[in-house]
DNA sequence: CCCTGATTCGC
DNA sequence: GCGAATCAGG
């Protein structure tokens, strides 16, 4: 289906009107919504109702599509594939016994102990790490630093955060 | 997962 | 010029 006059017109009103990408694919039938979006920044109407759009696309770092000719053709030197990781999970001390020999329990728990949770809470093995806390601090150092890392790269490609935060967990589970 | 528009780029 | 693929977000 080309782009006639008269569909560049339904085209023009349809967006007018508010209507979809898809909406007006729809209608005008023989084309799909890109292909109607694809027009309409031809055409320099997009962005109908929002004269001031100052940021969300700043520029886009597109990743090299795949082509026919890329498809087929030898596609010899597989990707080295660096993967760079994440990084540094911060390191946690192994649980310390205290003087008593036993790890901080809820009842020997005081204020200048690390209240970070050891074991499941729902069985009898539960503790907390016991370490000495900076006046007033929930957690020791280390602890803390695990506690309250900054929240970075949340938003946009989950793969590294959550990367990130996966290792984390199997620090954890190493460690405690 | 559904949807939206935006952008790039081989054709 | 066209629009699929992709991206970025709701």
């Amino acid at each position: 289906m080309a782009w006639t006059d008269e569909r560049v017109e339904q085209l023009k009103k349809l967006w007018a009107e508010g209507l979809s990408a898809s909406q007006i694919a729809k209608k005008i039938g023989g084309v799909t919504r890109n292909a109607v979006i694809g027009k309409v920044h031809r055409l320099g109407l997009s962005g109908r109702a929002a004269p001031s759009r100052p940021s969300s696309r700043p520029a886009r770092t597109p990743k090299p599509r795949v082509t026919a000719a890329a498809a087929s053709a030898p596609a010899k030197a597989k990707a080295p594939a660096a993967r760079k990781p994440v990084p540094p999970p911060v390191q946690a001390p192994d649980p310390e016994p205290l003087p008593n020999g036993e790890f901080a329990t809820v009842l020997t728990l005081k204020d200048s102990m690390c209240k970070w949770p050891i074991g499941d809470p729902a069985s009898g093995d539960f503790r907390f790490c016991g370490h000495r806390t900076k006046a007033g601090d929930a957690y020791c150092e280390a602890h803390a630093q695990i506690a309250y890392q900054p929240q970075q790269k949340r938003k946009r490609k989950t793969s590294d955060a959550t990367a990130a935060l996966d290792a984390i967990q199997a620090t954890r589970r190493v460690n405690f």
